[in-house]
RNA sequence: GGGCUUGUAGCUCAGUUGGUUAGAGCGCGCCCCUGAUAAGGGCGAGGUCGUUGGUUCGACUCCAACCAGGCCCA
């Protein structure tokens, strides 16, 4: 048919779009490549070299832990990371990012002991050291080459590692500084212990398995303040003994009894009965008084009665003091405790600080003594009741009890049954056992600013202080923590760890000085951490001069604490005169990973010239971290560093599955990366980060993802077809400003407003807000509105009319914009796109990742969006209001606009599906100038927004009005329809040469005919 | 149990100092285009703003309690 021959000639006069840039993006084939090519061409290298000099932005990495395959919180953490440093690094900053990893502790020494199964007894540390190190160096491998699969860029070649021999030196040395501070002290505290491995041992380390133990209520004779007792009970004749009854699960434990414990809140009675013991004598026992029912009901004891009550607070106010059971001439007092319940036992608390982290938590707060005769091997030792002397535990038992019936104290006791840790390796049960524990004092002032820790770290959380938390609510938390937290106990009685370089001489005192902490920090720069265990003391402190030392004297007025028990842990000897290396030994403590890794501000930021000297500027991590890495990162920092090691915290929250539960294996509602990954490639999994607001927890699942890949795929066909529209058009040859009246002038406003806006959430870290804005653009400005409303003049119009070259102009810029606000976000889709951009103005780099971000002409945003207020109600309207800025205008022509597509849509009903097929016709009042001119000048441009064939104006409502009306009229058989635009417009035909086009393509195709000979 | 924190359409997010019928994009449904085509466009239906009280002329917005999540502790 002719017709068809027709549209088929007139094809060829088209300028379609042209573009190599795939619509699939194939991200699981093609991003390996890239990093390949990358790697090649050492395009992280070339961007570092490229900022060389300029303003420095330092993000510092938190050590992620070195076990297993990351999963979705590394994901997020990550990445959030990367886009940060790849933002900073687009507006001219210098921005390194060394990436590290936390080696040593429990998780892994668990894992190691746990393959290794039941040759682990048998080994010695080395041999611990060794696979944990392994295992360690294995995962770093992994994750590095999973973090870089994500597209996440750093100093890869050179992470920092924990367990590296210079880090764990730079650590010793944060230390030494903090030793040098006056804070760091050995103290008494009680741990899980086992007997059979001699070792403490760690949460994850026990295993709970039911056991039969002896129950013992316990009478505890009053020694003092009978009397005021009795008074305030209301007691007429303490014609008997009056006694505070206990209750206990652990015998053994009595001979380290040093006080009772009750609530200051709960109230207490005296219960007259008849002992068991003695009959005829009557005695009163003091009980909590809701419990007293059961407690008598326990021990069969049917008569008793309840005499008066008194408030625990006033027991202890009373200033009471019992004799203890099992050593004579002891006297122990009453102290209050918030932890004592009314749950099981009396109300009154057996307390031994040796043997109980509660009751070590009272004995500080209350200045007991932290005290255990149990030693290593779980015998008493001298200081011990004569007949437990030598004797395990596990007898003192029923040596105890037998005792306490002897006394006349026991008043009741029985056989039960309870769940009991047990040691995971022997099986056998532990026992809580105070040994002596490094520690850190919060509350000690530093010598050098007479502050304390915890003051100085509250400056730093303070409302005036100039540490930015994002959120704010950062800032709240940490202080929360802060406030109360206890001194920080930094050792750790493991083999897979930093030692803690502690030296014993023959006299029992201890050797940790700024001086021999530096000198072995020396060694294990050159040796790593492994020669503790392997070198004498004499080789580890080959740089340290004991003469010169004067590192303990410097101590001699370090008084902590009002408090007994610290006291005594420095008079043991913790700094001491006489320490010759060759009579010295090594201590076995390791420390807390916490301290290492807290201390990376200077092994990693400071040591590798990051900064000068901290603060940096941005620490980046789950919100878990405020308990860990900021805030031991901030201890060590303001002890050693002498200021907060970062300028800005910023936290995100945990990644929970669609129904916001946390995720976990059990449960199989976790994601995992490597499927995700393989399934849609890293800058799908990117754009997800950026979409969600980390500032809460982020939901995930296979579905959400799925979502966040349709609008990948939205953006890049947008770029694409930009793209292909570009084919021919090459900025420096063809750029046009745009026309006043043209939708190009507002895509030129609606570029700029996407451009400040993303970059002002870029600055304040909002990245799903960027994500939302150019997400946004993409659907509606880009695509729905303007490239719909500019395809017929890309197309039809003469390839360099001006009509044509202005909306290129357009598109062109748009690609740059948007590929450049992508890179961050998306560094292998944008570094494709920039590949793919015709024409890139010869001034911008080869990859976008060197490029800048764009920069703004001032205040035109501004402008353009200036409006009167006045002129919002549209019967305000006049002449005049084509004075407002131009987006204003727009904003008024794109609700024109969706008016009409409503008229459009109806007439669609009746059978005209196609919009070209349509005109639309606009009505207004003659003497309404406003809308009459605004529909005038912006007639062409109405009709390409609206896509139908033919726009026209008509004045004919009547005088007064101020609205416009619309309507939409079926033009099949009044136009005939032009063969090259496909649109029905009344001037079809009106070229004899070319009776099927319209006025503008005939003359278009005449042009071209003429140019082509 | 405590500290911090979250709860607006199926999803991701907006909702300005409390003020008219709570918005956007996606998804979904219906339809169109076939010169962005494993693309593009139009229209439409979806919400008792976690629940319950309270303050107020008026509350998604302020207060309290509760419910359900999350992190960290105990």
């Amino acid at each position: 048919m002719a017709k068809k021959d027709g549209q088929a000639s007139y094809k060829d006069t088209v300028n379609l779009p042209q573009t190599d840039f795939d619509m699939r993006a194939g991200l699981v084939t093609k991003e390996p490549q890239w990093l390949a090519a990358w790697a090649k061409q050492d395009l992280y290298g070339q961007v570092r070299r490229a900022r060389a000099g300029s303003p420095r932005y330092v993000l510092h990495d938190g050590p992620p832990y070195a076990n297993g395959d990351i999963h979705m919180g590394h994901l997020l953490n990550k990445v959030l990371k990367d886009v940060v440093v790849r933002y900073k690094t687009m507006t001219g900053h210098d921005a390194p990012y060394i990436p590290g990893w936390d080696c040593h502790g429990l998780p892994i020494e668990a894992k190691v002991m746990e393959e290794l199964g039941r040759s682990a007894g048998q080994m010695d540390r080395m041999e611990i050291r060794r696979k944990c190190q392994a295992y360690a160096a294995h995962y770093i491998e992994v994750q590095k080459q999973q973090f870089q699969r994500l597209g996440i860029w750093g100093e890869f070649d050179k992470p920092y590692s924990t367990m590296d021999g210079a880090y764990e030196a730079d650590v010793l040395e944060v230390f030494a500084r903090m030793v040098a501070e006056g804070v760091v002290y050995r103290q008494l505290k009680p741990v899980h212990w086992s007997i059979e491995n001699r070792t403490a041992l760690a949460d994850a380390e026990l295993e709970y398995y039911d056991r039969q133990d002896t129950s013992i209520y316990v009478l505890f004779a009053l020694a003092e303040g009978q009397e005021a007792l009795a008074r305030a009970l209301g007691l007429k004749e303490p014609a008997g003994e009056l006694a505070l009854m206990i209750w206990t699960t652990t015998p053994w434990t009595l001979p380290a009894n040093l006080a009772v414990a009750v609530h200051p809140d709960f109230e207490y009675t005296a219960a007259r009965f008849a002992s068991p013991a003695s009959p005829d004598k009557k005695r009163y026992a003091i009980v909590a008084k809701e419990l007293a029912g059961r407690v008598f009901a326990a021990a069969g004891v049917k008569e008793y009665e309840l005499i008066g009550t008194v408030a625990g607070h006033r027991l202890a106010e009373l200033k009471l003091s019992y004799a203890h059971p099992l050593i004579a001439d002891k006297r122990c007092p009453v102290v209050t405790a918030n932890y004592v319940t009314l749950e099981d036992g009396t109300g009154l608390v057996h307390t031994a600080p040796g043997h109980g982290l509660e009751d070590y938590g009272t004995a500080i707060r209350t200045g007991l003594e932290v005290y255990c005769p149990v030693q290593a091997d779980g015998t008493f030792d001298d200081t011990a009741p004569e007949f437990l002397r030598g004797k395990v535990v596990w007898e003192a038992n029923d040596l105890v009890c037998r005792r306490l019936t002897e006394a006349g104290a026991m008043f009741h006791q029985e056989k039960f049954t309870h769940s009991y840790p047990h040691d995971w390796r022997s099986k056998k049960p532990t026992i809580f056992r105070a040994t002596e524990q490094w520690f850190i004092a919060v509350d000690e002032p530093l010598r050098t600013t007479s502050r304390t820790l915890r003051d100085l770290a509250m400056d730093v959380v303070a409302e005036k202080s100039p540490v930015q938390f994002v959120p704010a609510w950062g800032r709240n938390r940490l202080a929360g923590m802060l406030e109360s937290r206890p001194d920080w106990c930094i050792s750790r009685q493991r083999a897979w760890g930093l030692p803690i370089p502690a030296f014993v001489n023959p006299h029992g005192q201890v050797l940790l000085t700024p001086a021999s902490v530096r000198a072995v920090a020396d060694h294990f720069r050159e040796h790593g951490s492994d020669s503790w265990f392997t070198a004498t003391p004499s080789e580890l402190l080959a740089k340290w001069d004991r003469k010169a030392d004067t590192g303990y004297e410097s101590h001699a007025d370090f008084t902590p604490a009002a408090d007994d028990a610290f006291s005594k842990a420095v008079d043991k000897g913790v700094y001491g005169p006489e320490f010759d290396p060759a009579t010295l030994e090594k201590q076995m403590d390791i420390f807390d990973v916490w301290f290492e890794s807290g201390s990376s501000w200077h092994a990693v930021a400071e040591a590798r010239k990051l900064v000068e000297r901290i603060p940096v500027d941005l620490y980046l991590e789950g919100s878990d971290q405020h308990r860990g890495w900021f805030q031991l990162s901030l201890l060590p920092g303001l002890a050693a560093g002498g200021r907060c090691p970062f300028s800005a915290v910023l936290t995100h929250g945990f990644v929970v599955d669609e129904q916001g539960y946390k995720m976990s294996k059990s449960t199989g509602n976790a994601v995992n990366v490597q499927d995700e990954l393989s399934k849609r490639g890293a800058d799908v999994m990117r754009l997800w980060v950026a979409s969600v607001n980390y500032q809460d927890d982020v939901r995930t699942s296979d579905k959400l993802i799925a979502q966040i890949e349709d609008a990948y795929r939205k953006i890049r066909n947008t770029l694409r077809f930009a793209m292909g529209s570009c084919f021919d058009f090459s900025p420096e040859h063809h750029n046009i400003q745009p026309a006043e009246h043209s939708v190009d002038r507002w895509m030129a406003l609606e570029l700029d407003r996407l451009t400040r806006q993303v970059l002002d959430a870029y600055e304040a870290f909002e990245f799903h807000k960027v994500y939302r804005l150019i997400y946004e653009f993409c659907t509606t400005q880009a695509s729905s509105i303007y490239m719909a409303a500019v395809k017929d003049r890309l197309y039809c119009e003469l390839p360099h009319s001006p009509r044509r070259r202005a909306s290129q102009t357009m598109l062109h810029r748009m690609l740059m914009t948007l590929t450049k606000l992508l890179a961050p976000i998306l560094p292998f889709t944008a570094q494709e796109a920039w590949e793919f951009i015709p024409n890139r103005p010869a001034d911008e780099p080869a990859s976008v990742h060197l490029a800048l971000m764009p920069v703004l002409a001032t205040d035109a945003v501004d402008q353009a969006f200036e409006v009167r207020p006045e002129l919002r109600d549209a019967a305000n309207w006049t002449a005049d209001l084509l004075q407002d800025g131009p987006a204003v205008i727009w904003q008024r022509l794109l609700a024109i606009r969706d008016e009409a597509l409503v008229k459009l849509e109806a007439l669609r009903a009746t059978g005209v599906k196609n919009p070209l097929d349509a005109e639309m016709v606009f009505h207004v009042a003659a003497d309404d100038e406003a809308h009459r001119r605004l529909i005038e000048l912006y007639l062409s441009e109405l009709e390409d927004l609206l896509g139908v064939g033919f726009a026209r104006l008509e004045a004919d409502l009547a005088a007064g009005s101020h609205a416009v009306e619309y309507q939409a009229l079926d033009t099949r058989e009044k136009y005939k329809r032009c063969e090259r635009s496909w649109k029905r417009r009344p001037d079809v035909g009106s070229d004899a040469k070319y009776p099927d086009l319209s006025a503008r393509d005939a003359k278009v195709v005449r042009a071209l005919k003429q140019g082509s000979r």
